[in-house]
DNA sequence: ATTGAAAATTGGAGCGCTCCAAACTATATT
DNA sequence: AATATAGTTTGGAGCGCTCCAATTTTCAAT
């Protein structure tokens, strides 16, 4: 393969000649410059190696998005959260003509994305480890954080979880409920998994605040939403039950949702922390014959696009996820002090809430456990 | 920011040794390996420089899609074709432990991404310039074109095309049509483009073959599939009307399903390059009150999503999208010499065709211009 | 012709790393 | 104790390029 070099003596001048000419053509001779593209065509010199400029300072052109777990570009392609956030980072993207590198850590050492990732800068999804962001921050290399917010230097980008959270509770709040249920999830961090057991844990009503077991500040915020409207009424978090739910997918969340229904089958209106939650939470309803709305209301969180789809349609709080991903794009092209983005969310009302049948009049055999 | 030697000099080794507890632990003495790690640890050192390793001679441990067009990288999350594609060689991306870059060529010059993109290999659209097949080789990576076959030694993955095509037309054959109308598209060059203008042409039948402005291999093939097909029941390519159509977008098939229709209305059968033609031709008829399938059958290609969707579905070329990518994505990662792969293809028949009216009866006004 | 400034060209230094042949050290064998 | 062997560690070379201070060339003005 045809150096810098071989063009230069092919060219009969030096190896500067030459970079000028693929770099800054303006400032050679217009005589020269043709000699030496014409070597270069001669010889199949395409230009620079770009590994080569790279290593001597170069900018790569492009930013990265890491993720984690199994299959997890195949995933982004094909679910709708992935594809709507990518979508808007790859729009800001475009508009500054730079690419848009897709990597995993999949089956490797936890940091090894972070500290071997060739970009310009990148962004994390939703980390899980402190030890990511020291990595991050070592990597010495620009980064946004999504949904979450690790610390005063570090740029990140979030929706308001907490007034989203609230927003669905008063909803429910309004309509006139009172006996609340929730279902949040923990972090999934591998090690605690394992020591935990894949099954989800009923909380039951407490005076003091109960330790839960794990739970990342997304779901910290949004509890404290829900926390915020339920105490309008004089409800506090503390007296609702909650399940604790071990894993983002289905199969948990109907296994928790289940759970939930059978330890607190006094509930009127479920919150949970996600639609795949929600939707959880409508199809176990209608194993245990509990008609949604009329028995129970229930609020999702993403706002997905089976939550338009289910039957009923799903109340849910909306996101921004094309908006999140631009901003979190235009704070690496743009940013040069770290910022924190926060997005406005919006409660979407649909037809699985409404208000709570008459008290009292428990008809459809639900027993009351707790008052 | 720390480099190999001040790890190095911390831990009071040499740089090879530093190098290999990063690279081969197991060659370095247990106790000398915590040593370097404690030092490295105490600088915020991270591991080489991936930037500098890559220059000496690693791997990105990434492949390139590269696409051109205008807000391209936007687009391949957007539309359906882009994503299922990507979405193959995304899988096979994952199986492989690798990342992948996404880079669009926008708003320079036109080899500018093949030249500089930074990865393993690449995967080329469809290419519309051989100087683009030269600059890849030159780059010295391995490379897939997709849709094309651009010479002996490179790789490539297509379709059937002139099977798919052949389905499609003795689809309507064995229907009992006769007379055809043929839509494509010609080659989306720009510099062609600009000297042609943007209106479709009309070509009428003729003796002899007619001379295209400029087609494609795609195309091509497709359009022998469909003489393939005609021949057998006597029908010469070349006394089918046809319209050449010159882009690939909407509106522009939209005017050239109206001329087809208004130029050659005795038509029965429409076959056609695209889904995008096909749905503009069915949007055609319906503008002149013409019934697909009763007055007219309607055949796509590609099977997008829209064709199941419009009314009538439409009968179509099923490609298999998905393990296009996947086998691209394949050829980069396994291949040693250049491959061809021909993917097969499945004529999804729906309700845009049926037999045609008996002949002769002209009852919807429409007049006969070519018999 | 001579001068001086501007324009064009040169080539050494060095980016941070990995490779590898050579040197050294610890341990086993005679 | 001497030698062999395997196990570790070392440091020079060089990957291809861009930067930039120094040098050479060009050219307008005297």
């Amino acid at each position: 393969m045809a150096r810098l070099e071989d063009v230069a003596k092919a060219a009969g001048v030096s190896r500067g000649t030459v970079s000028n000419v693929f770099n800054r053509p303006e400032v050679v001779r217009p005589e020269v410059r043709k000699r030496v593209r014409r070597a270069a065509r001669a010889l199949g010199y395409n230009g620079p190696d770009p590994t080569a400029r790279l290593f001597r300072g170069g900018k790569v052109n492009a930013i990265a998005f890491i993720m984690g777990g199994d299959g997890a570009l195949f995933q982004v392609f094909t679910n709708p959260y992935g594809r709507d956030l990518l979508a808007g980072i790859a729009s800001v993207c475009d508009e500054h003509g730079a690419g848009l590198a897709l990597v995993s850590d999949l089956g490797r050492e936890k940091e090894w994305a972070i500290r071997n990732v060739i970009a310009d800068g990148f962004v994390l999804q939703r980390i899980e480890d402190l030890a990511h962001i020291e990595a991050a921050r070592n990597r010495g290399l620009p980064f946004v954080v999504l949904d979450d917010d690790p610390g005063p230097d570090i740029s990140s980008v979030q929706i308001d979880d907490r007034d989203g959270a609230r927003q669905a509770a008063e909803h429910l709040v309004r309509l006139g409920h009172r006996r609340f249920a929730i279902t949040t999830v923990l972090r999934a961090d591998p090690a605690v998994l394992r020591k935990r057991g894949g099954d989800p844990v009923f909380h039951a009503p407490a005076r003091a605040k109960r330790k839960l077991v794990e739970s990342s500040p997304v779901e910290d915020l949004r509890l404290a939403g829900y926390a915020d409207a339920l105490k309008t009424v004089g409800v506090s978090i503390n007296s609702v039950p909650l399940v604790e739910i071990v894993s983002f997918n289905t199969p948990a969340a109907l296994s928790g949702a289940a759970l939930l229904l059978d330890q607190a089958p006094e509930t009127t209106g479920v919150l949970t922390m996600s639609d795949v939650q929600g939707l959880a939470v409508l199809e176990a309803a209608r194993q245990r014959k509990i008609r949604v709305p009329h028995d129970l209301s229930i609020v999702g969180f993403d706002d997905n696009p089976e939550a338009a789809l289910c039957d009923p349609p799903l109340t849910t709080v909306a996101q921004p996820i094309i908006e999140k991903g631009r901003a979190a794009a235009r704070i690496l092209f743009e940013g040069v002090q770290p910022q924190k983005v926060v997005l406005p969310v919006k409660l979407v009302v649909r037809a699985s809430t409404a208000p709570p049948r008459r008290s009292g009049s428990t008809t459809s055999g639900r027993r009351t456990r707790f008052r």
